[in-house]
DNA sequence: AGGTTATTGGA
DNA sequence: CCAATAACC
C-alpha cells in the first residue's frame, strides 16, 4: 500500500478554489478525494429529497473531471464512523484534511473523528472555506460576539480586504492527486432514493448584480440570484461571490452574503438557537398549533393570495422568493399562531437552499424571538406587502392562478383580528 | 427587513 | 382633505 492523504468532501463540492484541498494538495503524500453519503442526515430524508440528485450529479461530474487527470472519486454510502474504519483499513492513511462545517451534527461529527484519529495516530486537518469569516474573528471590543447585524456588517466589511477573498490555487497541485481507478460509487437506487426532476439554478448571476438593490424585492422580477443552493453545497466558491459582489460593486448583494455569514456565526456561538427561542422568554408562548391551519399553509390554502403564491412555489420548485419568504413565515407565526419551528422544518424539507443557520435565524426573525429580529408587535399585513411588492398581482397570478374567482380559498383568519390575537397572546408571555 | 392610528401642518 | 410624521403597538 502507497501511503496517502485524504481530502473528505461534504458541503465544499468543488475542485476550484477549495481551502481544504489546496492544503491536501500541498502536502507530502498523494491525495485521493472521498464523499460520504452520511446515513445519519440521508435516513431523515424523503426518498425523493431533490438535494440528494444534486448532491449525486455533482459527484459524477467531480468523477468524471478526477478521472480525466488519472485520478478518481471514492463515494461511500454509511455512517461516517463505519466508512471511516473501513477506509483505513483499505488504504494506508497518513493525513485528513476536511474543511470546517458548523452546525451542531456536523460539529459532534467532527470532534468524534477528531478524538478517533487521534487514537490512530493520524492527522486530522481542518480549513475555513465556506465563510470568509468564522467563528471568532468578528467580534466585539469585549471579546464577545455580536448579535446586531448592522455593527457586525460594519466590522465584517472593515476587516474585508484582498486576503480573506483570494481564491485557493488547487489546480496548479492537481499533479498530487492519487493516481486510481474504478473506485466505488454506489447509485441513488442503493441509496433507496429516488432521482428528482426538479431544475436546479445554474451559477449565473453576473447579470444580477448591477440591479440588485432596486430588483431584489419584487418576487415577479426575478431579480434574485438563486444562488443559495450552491453556496449551501459548496459549488460555488464565497470568495468568488464576495469578489464579484465587490467588482460589481453590488454593495446590498454583498450585505446578502454577510447576513448568511452573521447566521452562520450566531449559529455557532449560540447553538441552542437551532432548536429553542433565542430570545427564552419567546419559548413561553402559547401557540395555537392548529394542525389543519398548518396544512392549509403548506399547501398554500390561506386564502391569502401572497402567502399562497409563496407556498406553492416552494412546492412546486424548492425555492421560494426571500420577500415572500419572510411574508409567509409572518403569517405563519403571528397570523396563524403556529410555533416558528413547523415551519422551519416544512422549509428544511422543501428549500433546496435550505441553510440550517439562515433559516433559523429569519424564522426567530420573523417570529420575533431572535437575536436582532423584527419586534413582536410587527405582523406584516400581507395586503399591504402585495401592494408595494408585487402591486400588479404578477406573481400572485403565476402560482395562484384560480385568484379573483369564486374557487380560490376564503382567508383562513381575518388580518385585523388574527393581529389582534397576537400582540394579545405574546405580551402574555412576554410579560410573564 | 413594519403596521396602525392619532396628530399635524400645509393644500 | 390630504400626505407626512410621530407614537405606539
Amino acid at each position: 500500500m502507497h501511503p496517502i492523504n485524504i481530502l473528505w468532501l461534504r458541503r465544499d463540492l468543488r475542485l476550484e478554489d477549495n481551502a481544504a484541498l489546496y492544503h491536501a494538495l500541498k502536502s507530502d503524500y498523494p491525495v485521493l478525494l472521498l464523499f460520504i453519503f452520511d446515513k445519519n442526515i440521508l435516513d431523515k430524508c424523503a426518498k425523493d429529497d431533490a438535494r440528494v440528485t444534486f448532491i449525486y450529479q455533482t459527484l459524477e461530474n467531480i468523477k468524471k473531471e478526477l478521472r480525466a487527470k488519472d485520478s478518481d472519486l471514492l463515494v461511500k454510502y454509511g455512517t461516517p464512523e463505519k466508512i471511516w474504519t473501513e477506509i483505513l483499513k483499505d488504504y494506508e492513511v497518513k493525513e485528513i484534511y476536511t474543511n470546517h462545517d458548523y452546525e451542531p451534527y456536523a460539529r459532534e461529527r467532527d470532534d468524534n473523528m477528531a478524538e478517533f484519529l487521534t487514537s490512530e495516530k493520524i492527522a486530522f486537518k481542518t480549513y475555513k472555506d465556506q465563510v470568509i469569516f468564522e467563528k471568532g474573528e468578528i467580534l466585539k471590543a469585549d471579546k464577545s460576539p455580536y448579535t446586531v447585524f448592522t455593527p457586525f456588517y460594519k466590522q465584517w466589511q472593515a476587516k474585508l480586504d484582498g486576503f480573506y477573498t483570494k481564491s485557493y490555487p488547487t489546480k496548479k497541485y492537481f499533479k498530487n492527486l492519487f493516481k486510481t481507478k474504478n473506485l466505488s460509487f454506489p447509485s441513488l437506487k442503493e441509496m433507496e432514493f429516488e432521482e428528482s426532476k426538479l431544475n436546479f439554478p445554474e451559477i449565473s448571476y453576473k447579470n444580477k448584480l448591477a440591479d440588485y438593490g432596486q430588483e431584489r424585492d419584487f418576487p415577479a422580477n426575478d431579480g434574485t440570484t438563486h444562488i443559495g443552493l450552491h453556496l449551501r453545497f459548496g459549488t460555488l466558491s464565497i470568495r468568488k461571490a464576495v469578489q464579484d459582489a465587490i467588482k460589481e460593486k453590488s454593495n446590498v448583494w454583498l450585505s446578502e452574503l454577510a447576513w448568511r455569514e452573521f447566521y452562520m456565526m450566531i449559529l455557532w456561538h449560540f447553538p441552542y438557537a437551532a432548536f429553542d427561542s433565542f430570545k427564552k422568554q419567546y419559548d413561553k408562548i402559547k401557540w395555537r398549533n392548529n394542525e389543519a391551519e398548518f396544512k392549509s399553509w403548506c399547501k398554500g390554502n390561506t386564502g391569502y393570495p401572497i402567502v399562497d403564491a409563496g407556498m406553492r412555489q416552494l412546492n412546486e420548485t424548492g425555492w421560494m422568493h426571500n420577500r415572500v419568504r419572510m411574508v409567509v413565515a409572518s403569517f405563519l407565526s403571528k397570523h396563524l399562531l403556529i410555533d416558528w419551528r413547523w415551519g422551519e422544518a416544512y422549509f428544511a424539507e422543501k428549500l433546496l437552499d435550505y441553510e440550517m443557520a439562515s433559516n433559523v435565524g429569519g424564522w426567530q426573525w420573523a417570529a420575533g424571538s431572535g437575536n436582532d429580529a423584527a419586534p413582536y408587535f410587527r405582523v406584516f399585513n400581507p395586503e399591504l406587502q402585495t401592494k408595494r411588492f408585487d402591486s400588479k398581482f404578477e406573481y400572485i397570478k403565476k402560482w395562484v392562478p384560480e385568484y379573483g374567482t369564486k374557487k380560490y380559498a376564503q382567508p383562513i383568519v381575518e388580518h385585523t383580528f388574527a393581529r389582534e390575537r397576537v400582540l394579545k397572546v405574546f405580551k402574555e408571555a412576554l410579560n410573564s
